[in-house]
DNA sequence: ATTATAGTTAAAGACAGAATGAAGTATCTG
DNA sequence: CAGATACTTCATTCTGTCTTTAACTATAAT
């Protein structure tokens, strides 16, 4: 078993296959050209790197025409790389420069377990309006009312920050080009708003569908309209 | 925040630091020497390793006298380290060589979350003597009486095997030199002996004192003389 | 004191594995 | 069809970093 894990910590911790990993994070598939060029490296230079994590059944690929898209081949894969990302120290994580250069990247999927698209967006606007969360620097922190808010709403702040993941951060929606919220927070805040009804998800795809109840409650608390 | 990552990756991702991250993973603390040894390789370079390490404060050291004890400097460590191990494939898991050597350490600690020493083997033997757990190729598995004996138990197994942790590993308590088990099902049964009140836990120290009522029921349950 | 053990530091060398360059296949576009 | 784009493969080069050699400090044992 140790053989096993250097393999897999060895396989991840090279500069360009880590950047990759990172990419990946939020549940996008990336094309391989895309993944070059947030990795800054050649596109042989990816395809050798992506074959390795390939092999090692990491990622996983879909191929549509002459693309070939990659992504995480299972939820263990990101929630050990959001472990990782754990241990990046809070006074990097806020002191974070601005200036950090945006990957040329226009798909955008269903991130794993939290709103993306044009709702997660607007409902990340809304929130950041309503001070319930504030950006630092490019990065999402919550704020005094908001954990209030969080829990008027069902959700205990306290208990979502003891998951062993990124709490809360700011994932860039390319078909908005806005962020919208990642991290434990948003996955808690999609399940309660599937359990209440607001949201269904649908059985074969990704996609989320918004009831009637949702929509009605999306405008009243955050001027959303569907 | 994407620099900070990779360098985490980087890291851990070095064959000797990997080993050392995988034999600290018990909680336990090691010397400079102990870890040479793990790691097969020279003490001068487990000390370069060693150092990096500690510069990224991902380990802490205490002295005592000519002695360095190296141990991971918080929880979220083994929880990355353990998010990592999670994706070694299951099969191999299972088909483990059990000719795997054992590291010559002899110290044994309190472990993160789990019970260890002395009680913390008498229970693994007794829970494999009633076939609650079983080993395979000096790996643990839980049995189909177990998953039932756990929820008897007032645990819920699937719930546990939910968490984003190992599940369930061997772990040589060297003072004993025997396994004890180790794993987010373990942790919950040492949760679970804590909420039952069987067990205590001391304010200024990692030790654990056992109630009258726990005495009684580890007599009753495992055979355990205390 | 003397010797042994634990650990560190600095410089030189060796090597794995990453990057590069050249050439190829497959798919789309007009 | 021709030309462009997406991606891969292989052989070669190269570089970063790990290991080793050697010399050193500090603590413990006898």
């Amino acid at each position: 078993m140790e053989e096993q894990f250097i393999k897999i910590a060895t396989l991840i911790g090279d500069p360009t296959r880590a950047s990759i990993m990172w990419a990946l994070l939020d549940g996008r598939a990336f094309t391989a050209t895309e993944l070059a060029i947030v990795a800054n490296t050649s596109p042989q230079n990816i395809s050798m790197h992506l074959g390795k994590l390939l092999d090692a059944s990491l990622l996983s690929v879909e191929k549509q025409g002459r693309h070939k898209y990659y992504r995480f081949s299972n939820k263990e894969i990101a929630y050990a790389i959001e472990g990782m990302a754990n241990l990046i120290s809070p006074t990097t994580v806020s002191k974070k420069k601005s200036t950090e250069k945006l990957s040329p990247v226009k798909h955008c999927r269903t991130c794993y377990d939290h709103l993306a698209g044009k709702i997660g967006v607007a409902l990340t606007n809304s929130m950041l309006e309503q001070n319930i969360i504030v950006d630092v620097d490019n990065d999402f922190e919550i704020s005094q009312e908001g954990v209030k808010w969080f829990s008027d709403f069902g959700i205990d702040v306290d208990e979502v920050k003891k998951k062993r993941r990124l709490f809360l951060k700011p994932c860039l929606d390319w078909s908005e080009r806005k962020n919208h919220m990642a991290g434990s927070l948003a996955a808690s805040l999609l399940d309660k708003m599937l359990a209440d009804d607001w949201l269904r998800r649908t059985t074969n795809s990704r996609a989320i569908i918004i009831t009637g109840k949702g929509e009605k409650e999306l405008h009243k608390q955050f001027k959303i309209v569907v």
